[in-house]
DNA sequence: ATGATTTCTTGACGATTGTCAACGATATTT
DNA sequence: AAATATCGTTGACAATCGTCAAGAAATCAT
């Protein structure tokens, strides 16, 4: 299973035998049930994630309600920046949507590794540089698109999504109403 | 002048004298005219900047008309992180907004700084860290406030920019027209 | 200083959106 | 299989927004 991570890691940096043993014996792996909360604001994060089979939804919690900016699936690592970074509090919340199998990487964990291998030091710039491109990506997408070219945008990139994720949840991460995205659809399929 | 650099770098990691004098050697400095393009889409991008005086506007040309999405000033990282990172041609387009002076860390002048000292590691980390903390900042603003909100935010966190860059920039980084930021004024001025 | 740009504001209007509410469809649970 | 909860669509209406256009204000260049 972990397998996975080791592929992951891979793809951007090469491991010796040793340094994959290393990630099977120290790296966690926890399974979360569907709608278990992953990480709730308040919290101060130490771990960083890598999703292995499932998915997670980035939210924040706004007047009660609660707006989505995110969602992880296979493949990518989580992290709530900003609390991992400076040990504060995090405003954000992070939930399985489905049953989600996730690699923890706690802190002294990561530590562990270094003292391993220095190698190590790439797997949090990886996963740094990787939300890095994603966020800039997603900013770029609300600065230049519509709502509607969102939707087709996430539609050829991440289609998959529509596939497991409740559609009103979609929508707040499009920056619409559930609403505005029916029609969005509607007017969409006239074409 | 690149005391400001070394300065910065310091909040976060410690230099020896020898790494200060190392950075004083290496690292260029480079002016920019106000409306001087510093990178253009269609390039690839091999420099990471570091903003000493100055700002630079981060834009996107979208239908022949040019969308904002940030604003960096004096003490900020600038990279075109997906281009740098895979070298692949820009999407982006960053021009200065005023004189502005900047550090330039080309790939190569990063090597070099590698060569003598494993602390540069950080630099580039540091650098991506930063800028992703930013990134999820913007992406929370736009999943979690209304244009308003994000108006008043962005005249709490860097009030500075309403007095330094035209608003029609700010409107398109706000993700609405400049006629509706005029209301937005105009509606919270009555408040 | 003067003229020329650029920038900001305001008005009008049509298009789009959010909200509230109702209804049907789909999943989930028991 | 029936009951319950969740989810998606549609309609109506008020609020907001983008666009176009015109004019005022500020800035820049000569």
């Amino acid at each position: 299973m972990i397998e996975k991570l080791i592929d992951y890691i891979e793809l951007y940096t090469p491991l010796s035998p040793t340094e994959r043993d290393d990630l099977r014996e120290l790296v966690e792996i926890q399974q979360f049930d569907k709608h278990s909360i992953i990480f709730r604001e308040g919290e101060i994060s130490t771990d960083i994630y890598f999703v292995l089979e499932g998915c997670v939804r980035l939210f924040y919690n706004v007047d009660a309600v609660d707006k989505t900016a995110f969602f992880y699936t296979e493949g990518q690592f989580v992290c709530a920046g900003e609390s991992y970074t400076f040990n504060k509090p995090a405003v954000e919340n992070y939930e399985a949507l489905e049953p989600t199998t996730l690699c923890i990487l706690s802190k002294t964990t990561i530590e562990k590794l270094l003292q391993r291998s220095a190698t190590f030091e790439n797997i949090a710039r990886i996963a740094v540089e990787n939300e890095l491109l994603t966020a800039q990506r997603i900013i770029a997408s609300f600065v230049t698109l519509s709502a509607e070219d969102r939707y087709t945008d996430l539609l050829e990139r991440r289609g998959e999504l529509f596939l497991r994720i409740p559609q009103h949840y979609i929508a707040t991460f499009l920056g619409v109403s559930p609403e505005t995205l029916s029609r969005i659809k509607q007017r969409i399929a006239k074409k």
